[in-house]
DNA sequence: CGCCAGGTTGATTTCGCTCAAGCAATGTGG
DNA sequence: CCACATTGCTTGAGCGAAATCAACCTGGCG
């Protein structure tokens, strides 16, 4: 939670280091100005709802730092992680856009410090700039593409293939290189979370994790993760499995 | 193939039946004139390829009868059918908005007629009408909770209840009522590709279509299914199992 | 101290992938 | 018109992977 409060939230839109990155790239200076004016900064602690599905979408967010976690959820309680937000994402724009209810819930998992921006002011911003638009449908079209990867890895891969892809989109985010090469993190997610992402039992990770150390690949305690060899993690998962070989 | 040249391919976009429930509903009347005369009316046979992955998109399609295919594949030959696209769906817009290649093919599996829009002819009536762009923002979100849909699924239901949804959904599209209550339907793919859609073998699914002929719930013979109790299929996917109990 | 959540481990069973054979429908060339 | 190949689908046997059920461990916390 130091992370989150670490940097001081009075800061402009003007000098946030995170806009060149973000969807907000496309504004001049007197729109910046007029959002850093109407934006809200919010801060949450882990485990913190940020809103929950179900809800009117009344605004969008945007990420200065820490980590939320989008999930969808069925009527039944199954509940999937859809992907992580971290600095400089925005999220809530699917809601916002189309003026419907909330279909995912979002949860801090980290201490995290994020700007609101009402929709009023998206709305009029939309209107006097419209790369903006142009902006969020990339980000909708990019979801797009990472849900079918997702469907199409799921389809193709093993299971061990499923989690060390994930392992090293996770590492590439919140990973932290050694002096020897070897790289580490802590997981954002717990086990079972991570299983339901590659669609198994937690126990099912577990073993997996096991083998992943006797190979020598990854070591594992606790939350932390450490990858003793990294470009035999990244080999493993570029040099793909011909169709069905669920080996 | 009778389908397709059954409807005169020289009637007008005004009076296109198609029209009132496509993304085009938002154009007045002289835009739908615009659009009628730069449009290209194209027939496709059973099989034939309206587009690949890597080719640059050059416009998009709307479909005026028959059946596509829009398939996505990795770099190894796996391929997984993303969607069908129906009379009066428009596809291709994604490659088109983002000024990308393409990311999927796209393939006639009935003969089918529809109408290619060039991107020149797409830029002007984005401009002129800001609602066209809104349209083209929805499907996308659609496809992407559709997307988010079949990532639950697939984490969640068993093969046999992803399939009975698939048929649900197929039927709701290819499917006719009898007179005794019962549905049925041409399947508009092969049960290889069905498979895949549920992400199973073809032998596992030729087994759970054994399964749902003993249960009494369905007739299999060649390319076509015959519902029995529709109303018991319904059920089983709408009551579904709490969590993984993958029986 | 006992309780609980998160995680691991083990034993058992079920499921689905693989390999292989067979079969019906369709096509092809002699 | 018949031998033959091809394609799409079904069926069977064997086996490996993963789900299930259950016990157990660990650390955190009232």
């Amino acid at each position: 939670m130091e992370t989150a409060r670490g940097t001081p939230s009075g800061v402009s839109c003007l000098t946030c280091p995170v806009r060149q990155h973000s969807a907000w790239q496309v504004l001049n200076e007197a729109e910046t100005r007029l959002l850093d004016q109407r934006r809200k900064a919010r801060e949450y602690l882990a485990g913190d709802l940020v809103f929950a599905a179900g809800e009117p979408s009344t605004g969008l967010y945007c990420m200065a730092a820490g980590t939320v976690a989008i999930r969808k959820s069925d009527g039944v309680g199954n509940v999937i992680p859809i992907r992580l937000a971290y600095q400089g994402d925005i999220f809530g724009y699917r809601g916002l856009l189309l003026d419907a209810r909330r279909r995912y819930s979002a949860e801090a998992v980290r201490a995290s410090r994020m700007c609101f921006v009402d929709r009023s002011v998206v709305g009029i911003l939309l209107d006097r700039n419209p790369a903006l638009g142009r902006q969020f449908l990339q980000r909708i079209a990019g979801d797009l593409e990472d849900a079918h990867d997702s469907l199409l890895r799921h389809a193709t891969l093993s299971n061990r293939g499923k989690f060390v892809r994930l392992l090293v989109s996770l590492m590439s985010h919140h990973g932290s290189t050694a002096h020897d090469g070897s790289q580490y993190m802590a997981l954002p997610l717990s086990r079972r979370e991570l299983a339901t992402m590659i669609g198994t039992r937690q126990e099912t990770l577990s073993r997996i994790i096991g083998r992943l150390e006797e190979d020598g690949l990854a070591r594992f305690s606790g939350r932390t993760v450490q990858f003793t060899r990294p470009d035999a993690l990244v080999r493993e998962i570029q040099h793909p499995s011909q169709a069905n070989s669920l080996s």
